[in-house]
DNA sequence: CGGTAAAGTAACTAGATGGATACATAGCGT
DNA sequence: ACGCTATGTATCCATCTAGTTACTTTACCG
């Protein structure tokens, strides 16, 4: 007991340093963790393992538990907004252009599930953890305002409506693939089938596609009929409900 | 030392018993705490005391953490279900159906922010405790097969495509309300507004409407102009960009 | 080359947490 | 009226967990 300090690092064996690599394995195994089991069923225990690191260096490089946790965050949505950001679609015409975003947003949740399970354990919080990110002012997503230029000329082209939001149209897109994706597991149970099995999954993207150029599309003036049997009674296309 | 045992309960001052009651008391206060927390960041001892009772007694009718975890997760399907099934939509219009549908659907979500979360949290362990239930078997929900009979409906009377699967058009209808309040904390911090505002949700609500009939709705053959710029993309006229 | 700050290790701790134990009693069937 | 079981209370506990302490070692810088 005299020496218990000596004896506490005696045997202490060094590897060679690279803190940039270290932040990143941490990162990364702190990301897996988290979206694999959430931030409270998350243990910093098995994170330092999964790293190959001491548990001190979490401690070293992120603070906290949950300063870890939104540094994966604000990671996650980083990495998002430069992929969406790669995607070229200006010179695309507008039906094009949208069919290639919904289908990068779909392809992208396919790719990345951890992105979705992250969303959605940060929204169990009530964003609290985003609320406080001095990061999110730049991760407003770049296809907001490029599906406000697309709808913009589509409409100048006839094919599209022309009283639509670029907001809803983008949280639409997202959730006809996001729904699908998260909820999997128990929809599978449900319903009795496997919503993840690559066919299911190439028939929802057919699907989601199909349901935004159908939203978008314009309908034409001469086919009232049609138009007039569907329109929605309850203020769909804005007037008041009682007008 | 002696004395322990007898000390023990020595207190013990005995409530009036009501079984039922106190089942329904845990139950409610499970619901809350898992519903905010997750199932990893629920807290027995929090539920215990929501539901004013001692915490023995939920090991006593429940078994352990996670049993109850499923009673409540059954619970919340079971109402669901019960609630859809009370729409009674058979005696409407195609049209009129789908609308009521889908307000119904958006509705449930508003009035039961719980049945959101614990569905989430429960994809968040990818369905294993529901894969346990042996009473998920009658949780199909009616609107299935509701909706397949109103779409068969409306393809008679030249209203619907005839080529939509009610499958999609539920998981659609869900997803496009799900998304949005399920992650309106994150995205009100990226959009910058509160999408949970009142009008912003009156807002989405008649987009959702709008987004389903469009859908739906048959596009009249006369229009073939419109048609043809907007059909389903791949295959179709999605030649590759360098083509 | 040598001192020092950053990077690393091992072991510990205070407090929580799910679950168990020990005991008490209400009230129903008989 | 009486005993037995379901219902209930107070208390304990083994284990786990986020975060700390105490110490070592690398490698860079003047």
């Amino acid at each position: 007991m005299a020496n218990a300090k000596s004896e506490g690092a005696a045997v202490a064996k060094a590897r060679a340093r690279d803190p940039a690599a270290s932040r990143l394995r941490i990162l990364a195994a702190a990301k897996a963790e988290f979206a694999r089991k959430g931030l409270a069923g998350a243990r910093v225990d098995t994170i330092a393992e999964r790293a190959r690191i001491n548990k001190r260096m979490i401690y070293h490089y992120f603070g906290s538990k949950n300063d870890l946790y939104l540094a994966v965050l604000e990671e996650a949505y980083g990495d998002i907004r430069l992929a969406e950001r790669l995607l070229d679609l200006e010179h695309l015409d507008p039906v094009e252009a949208i069919t290639k975003l919904v289908e990068f947003t779909w392809g992208y949740y396919i790719r990345n599930p951890e992105f979705l399970r992250l969303i959605n354990t940060e929204n169990l919080h009530r964003a609290a953890h985003l609320k406080r990110s001095k990061r999110i002012a730049e991760m407003h997503s770049p296809f907001v305002s490029l599906i406000e230029r697309v709808l913009r000329r589509g409409a100048e082209l006839g094919l599209f409506r022309d009283d639509l939001d670029p907001n809803q149209v983008y949280i639409s897109i997202a959730a006809l693939g996001y729904y699908y994706l998260n909820n999997r597991y128990t929809l599978s149970v449900i319903y009795g089938f496997d919503l993840g099995a690559k066919d299911a999954l190439e028939r929802r993207r057919a699907v989601i596609v199909d349901i935004v150029l159908s939203y978008l599309r314009k309908p034409d003036l001469n086919c009232v009929n049609a138009r007039n049997a569907l329109k929605n009674p309850r203020g769909t296309h804005l007037k008041s409900p009682t007008g």
